[in-house]
DNA sequence: GTCGAATGTCTAGCGCTGCTAGGATTTCGT
DNA sequence: ACGAAATCCTAGCAGCGCTAGACATTCGAC
């Protein structure tokens, strides 16, 4: 019996094992240089001991964006936690997520940007999907209604102005001496 | 001399219909169906031919997206040309960017997505590039200006949020029942 | 028309990718 | 100690982007 826990306990070690490599290496050198070869050698195991855990390699991104969504609701939680005026937490939600993105690219397209096999948006998508997603939302329809507005729209505005932003200045297509004016922007306006 | 020229189209005739295949097959199928293989078969040569036109698949990639620039471009002018009001031109080349993306989606993510060697925001940028910049950014800056806000950040952060629409509608990301809603907030922001 | 040079196209193959089949090794229970 | 179960591995598959050098075609000169 005690056998049984050690080996699932190992068994858990070695798939935690695995998503801390892939997005330690993603971090460090982007989704591409993530491969089943360099991952297998990273943990110290051939490549088919990958396939003991996970489906394919697209599952081990997918548990990587998991993880990153479980910090950021985390992270957005905190940064509004002090903050009563609703306008004043979505600001300070709105700076906490783009400094995550920027923070933390691979984890961040991991989660928003690579194709997904993670089934966001339903029922069934695992806690920290849903966590992430009310991190930011929560906040976002609460400043909405402070201002008078509807929230539907504007919760997903304001969460598409983030991402966007995010993903064009990553791409280089945003000019960065602008930067502070844009966020200026978007607190004026969410 | 003659035979020169007659040379010369038929190179450019060919390098077209590289562009052209890639593009077809992208809509078709998305970017990772584009092979240097499948196209190959697609225009009935070798894949070393491939590269006798272009420096490699990124740089196919390019010559789409700077096709898709100049439509783009064009699409967002027109949608603007009738206009008085600058801030209902600017709705309607928001609602025609969103068109066009949606239209396009490979075409889409060959400008705005994926990795690319173009060099955007530099001088040395394919015209088409500055066009389809300039279609978002002008129409965006006298908007902001009607307004009465710094066009600078608002500009950037309005096409922000048009991408972020286009990019997380695309991934499943958003509520398709708040299409509506999120267009009129954005109409109203912006 | 013939020939050689220039140009263009091809086959074959490289190193790399994600993944799998089946054999080899290790662990466990008796 | 032995056999079964579990675990891990090697070897290899099909596919990817790309390249070297051989082969084929076109062109210009005679």
């Amino acid at each position: 019996m005690a056998i049984k826990e050690r080996r699932a306990r190992e068994r858990a070690e070695r798939e935690q094992l695995i998503v801390r490599a892939a997005r330690e290496l993603a971090e460090a050198e982007g989704w591409d240089a993530v491969t089943t070869r360099r991952l297998a050698e990273r943990i110290e195991y051939s490549q088919p001991v990958l396939y003991s855990h996970f489906s394919g390699k697209d599952a081990i991104v997918a548990a990587v964006a998991v993880e990153g969504c479980a910090e950021l609701a985390a992270l957005l939680r905190a940064a509004a936690a002090d903050v009563t005026d609703p306008r004043e937490a979505f600001a300070a939600v709105a700076r906490a997520y783009l400094a995550f993105a920027e923070a933390n690219p691979a984890l961040y397209d991991a989660i928003f940007t690579l194709p997904s096999t993670l089934p966001f948006g339903t029922p069934e998508a695992p806690a920290p999907l849903h966590a992430a997603f009310a991190a930011i939302a929560e906040p976002a329809a609460r400043s909405a209604k402070a201002a008078g507005h509807d929230p539907g729209g504007y919760t997903e505005l304001a969460w598409s102005a983030l991402h966007g932003m995010v993903t064009l200045a990553r791409n280089g297509r945003l000019r960065p001496d602008l930067d502070q004016p844009r966020i200026d922007a978007f607190t004026a306006v969410f």
